[in-house]
DNA sequence: GCCGTTTTCGGCCCGACTGTTTTCAGTCG
């Protein structure tokens, strides 16, 4: 028996209790007490006093001692006994909950998506108390949008999606203010939906003006304080605006981008005030609602630092406020150290890069082409190369307010040999090794050339150390906790790729990072002037490991950075 | 089902919107 098998079991027993139209509080109980195992970072073993840690109680405990006794639940048999399987993928149709679906079953026998989809093309449903004409049509079409639709779309699409959402609402003149929130906001690597808070003085005029602009394939819902539509994008996702006024902007902010777990936490941090939190302020007794002209003064009010929507998970943060302080910050960047110009395949020339990380404020920056192993990305030869970096060197004696360092974005080869020999090597300021082949090979084989890599004493830093692309491909399944080891023993950097395509180290895999003190860039792979921009982005995520400032290289003064790493 | 520095019973975060109802339950975030 394994803590996974508890908590999936607790899980289980949450769904079908739902799908029966059990009270909502046992349902919430029995996945409390899932994720009280699943926050707890010990392993079964080492909880001796699982029964009675907080949220397990009398009927969560006797599952647990079920399962260890017998490794099955009696409790979770009876119910699967009771509910038929089919019945689960219905809780996915957008307007059906426990409740109607329990109602369904008692009527009409539904027991699957299909025989629910008959029910009501024989307009059987309609006639249910509590249904209508109205929910039979929205139903049979949420069948079919179900059948195309496929989970949550990844961070990069939101992105893009939000980009363009954006760009419509500022040619709205009612519109004082917006900010989108929701879990884009927390940089979370997927969403289900993109959330924008709208300040307006008339939000009827908004709502019409918006409808007009997007391109929509279903409103949802449509009420004077959210809007809440299906957007006919390329990549389909739902969208909400929230109305509010000026001084409502800050608790709505708040509200909006959740996690509903952290909101849960502050809203009963409130309710042992006497006070209550909505999206409108905070209500004392009285009856009196408090605004707030930010997060900062609304989490002041509480006695809390600003907690950064990227680290607002599951109410934990709270208890780790004394920590935030030391968290990594956008604000704190000082380099980028890891981008392409038109000498590979950027689309750039190394003075235009360079201009641009002045106009961030940047002490320094390292120019990181690809080598000549990647052919398709035009990578440099070692004649290439050196040439490359006497051009370097002369922009570089042009500004005195930027240090442009030479590098390179080596290939680590499907072989194991690295791209460049140590003699070119040796000439440059920093170096970075990826993979960029040979992604399925077993990971042995991957192992044997990133070991390769932190061996070399000429390379500072492994770049996107799994090479996944969110959504899309996994990457070459390294063994990371080797890799950190390594990259421990040998003094090598790794990465957080702040593409928003990328993101790797993913969170778990920094959280260990961090905890073994492996130092950490953060780096935009800047193939584009604008492609800079995306930094905030990859420093948000890291923070989501609660990676402090120090551990982070870019955060570095120039000499900390020549010291340390240059002349190491 | 779980919990208690007012409580062992009566709460459990809070509010918007829809569709079905004639005042509100269910769902959602």
């Amino acid at each position: 028996m394994n803590k996974k098998t508890i908590i999936r079991t607790f899980e289980k027993i949450a769904l079908y209790m739902e799908l029966l139209g059990e009270n909502h509080f046992k349902v919430a109980a029995f996945r409390k007490a899932a994720s009280v195992l699943e926050l707890d970072p010990r392993s079964l073993s080492e909880m001796d006093d699982i029964l009675t840690l907080k949220g397990i109680g009398k009927g969560t405990g006797a599952v647990i001692t079920d399962l260890m006794e017998n490794g099955t639940s009696e409790v979770l048999k009876e119910l699967e006994d009771k509910v038929p399987k089919g019945l689960i993928p219905l809780l996915n149709i957008p307007g059906l909950g426990g409740k109607k679906i329990a109602k369904l079953r008692e009527a009409l026998n539904i027991d699957s998506v299909e025989s629910l989809q008959a029910a009501c093309e024989k307009q059987e449903v309609s006639k249910v108390p509590g249904f209508g004409k109205k929910t039979e049509e929205n139903l049979l079409r949420e069948i079919e949008i179900l059948a195309q639709r496929s989970g949550k779309t990844p961070i990069w699409q939101v992105a893009k999606i939000a980009d363009a959402v954006e760009a419509e609402l500022q040619l709205i003149d009612e519109i004082q203010k917006y900010q989108v929130a929701g879990s884009f906001r927390r940089r979370e690597e997927e969403s289900s939906d993109v959330d924008w808070i709208v300040v307006t003085e008339q939000p009827k005029a908004v709502k019409e003006k918006i409808l007009a602009a997007l391109p929509i394939e279903k409103i949802i819902a449509a009420g004077d304080a959210k809007l809440s539509i299906s957007l006919d994008t390329e990549h389909p996702i739902d969208a909400d605006f929230r109305f509010v006024t000026e001084d409502q902007f800050a608790t709505a902010l708040h509200h909006f981008t959740g996690s509903a777990a952290h909101n849960v936490r502050m809203r009963q941090l409130a309710k042992s005030r006497k006070q209550k939190i909505s999206e409108y302020g905070v209500e004392d007794k009285s009856g009196q609602v408090q605004t707030f002209s930010s997060e900062k003064e609304f989490f002041a009010h509480f006695d809390l630092p600003f907690i950064p929507p990227s680290i607002r998970k599951d109410g934990t943060e709270l208890d780790r406020a004394d920590e935030i302080a030391q968290l990594v910050t956008p604000e704190q960047i000082r380099s980028d150290l890891h981008m392409h110009t038109t000498w590979s395949d950027g689309g750039y020339s190394v003075e235009e890069m360079v201009e641009a990380c002045r106009a961030k404020g940047y002490s320094h920056m390292v120019i990181t082409d690809h080598s000549h192993y990647l052919k398709v990305a035009n990578g440099l030869t070692p004649e290439r190369l050196l040439k490359q970096i006497e051009e370097i060197r002369a922009v570089n004696e042009k500004y005195d307010d930027i240090e442009v360092f030479c590098g390179t974005e080596m290939d680590i080869l499907p072989d194991g040999r690295l791209d460049f020999d140590d003699e070119i090597l040796k000439q440059l300021d920093f170096v970075i090794a990826s993979i960029h082949s040979s992604f399925n090979q077993p990971q042995e084989q991957i192992m044997e050339r990133l070991y390769a890599a932190c061996k070399n004493p000429y390379v500072h830093m492994i770049a996107h150390p799994t090479g996944r692309i969110i959504g899309q491909r996994e990457g070459y399944n390294p063994d990371i906790d080797q890799l950190i080891t390594w990259a421990g023993e040998y003094g090598k950097i790794l990465e957080v790729n702040a593409s928003p395509y990328r993101l790797d180290l993913r969170t778990e895999h920094l959280i260990q990072a961090k905890n073994a003190g492996v130092l950490i860039a953060i780096n935009t792979d800047a193939h584009a002037t604008e492609q800079l921009d995306i930094m905030p982005i990859g420093v948000e995520y890291a923070q989501k490991a609660w990676l402090p400032a120090e551990q982070v290289i870019n955060t570095w003064p120039l000499e900390t950075f020549i010291e340390k790493v240059i002349r190491r």
